[in-house]
DNA sequence: TTTAAAAAGTATAAAAATATCCGAATATCT
DNA sequence: AGATATTCGGATATTTTTATACTTTTTAAA
């Protein structure tokens, strides 16, 4: 079990890509997306198209068509954005051991141990924008595949 | 996506409910327990063999047997073990984006700011054993359904 | 020593997540 | 206007997770 599905590995991946290229503020293609960070194509389409529904992304169709995302908008879009439309809420407002009615009137063994790791995890994802994770490919300090 | 596989969310309620019920000092049977925790009898069953074969309970056959845990044991049994057991250790040693080789020397963009997450990950499955989690349970303070 | 109750083992089924394929819609360029 | 490149949308396929059903083995007790 890891934190995100691997639908929303991917759409992370996707999107911080796209925010490092967005300088050259040209769309990008499912298909040098799905090279630059080794996911499947037709896969990766799919999840893209979830963040365009959901207004973190761009996209053109056509010739030079692509996805990008508007100049000042990479430090707007922050993971949190891009894990509740994948994946949901569930991981940082759930229950741990999954009951839908889980609160400090009504908790779960785990629920107190639990409070303050959700918080984290939250914060954690409120706190990175796409800015700050593309930044450290800019200067290729990390990598994506 | 939750943080542990509901075949984990079983398996923790499991455990914890055996060793709320470990007291009484006799083997429970997996119709009890998934009674207890309202989860599916024949797939709970599955997972009890799981914990056993990890010796993190012990089981006894024929009539009057069943699940139990050791008098002294549950305070020995931490939620780390059974996490380990049933989901692996990705959760709580792997890259949050799902990356091989993920390291200080090659750092996926999450790297830097998972890190402390994931040691708060462990800390809380360490610093949790099953005494804890079943002493809230005993006092009529948490709930397993 | 026979019977019955329970876990253990094996095979299968159903549901969800992951992945592919192809035609439709749309935009660009000639 | 026509040809082409691209996303979009829907259908389908594959794999993994979740779940069930049934048989075998072990054990306790009558």
């Amino acid at each position: 079990m890891s934190l995100f599905s691997k639908t929303c590995e991917y759409g992370i991946k996707a999107a911080v890509y796209i925010a490092h290229c967005s300088e050259r503020n040209k769309p990008i293609g499912v298909k040098e997306i799905a090279e630059a960070i080794n996911s499947p194509e037709a896969f990766t389409a799919k999840i893209l198209q979830i963040l365009v529904k959901n207004k973190i992304i761009e996209s053109r169709k056509g010739p030079k068509g692509g996805f990008f995302i508007q100049d000042n908008d990479p430090g707007k879009i922050l993971l949190i954005h891009i894990v509740r439309a994948i994946d949901g809420d569930s991981l940082f407002s759930g229950c741990a051991l999954g009951f839908e009615q889980c609160d400090e009137f009504n908790p779960c063994p785990m629920h107190n141990s639990f409070k303050a790791l959700r918080n984290d995890i939250r914060n954690m994802l409120e706190m990175n924008s796409l800015i700050d994770l593309a930044q450290g490919l800019d200067r290729g300090l990390t990598f994506l595949k």
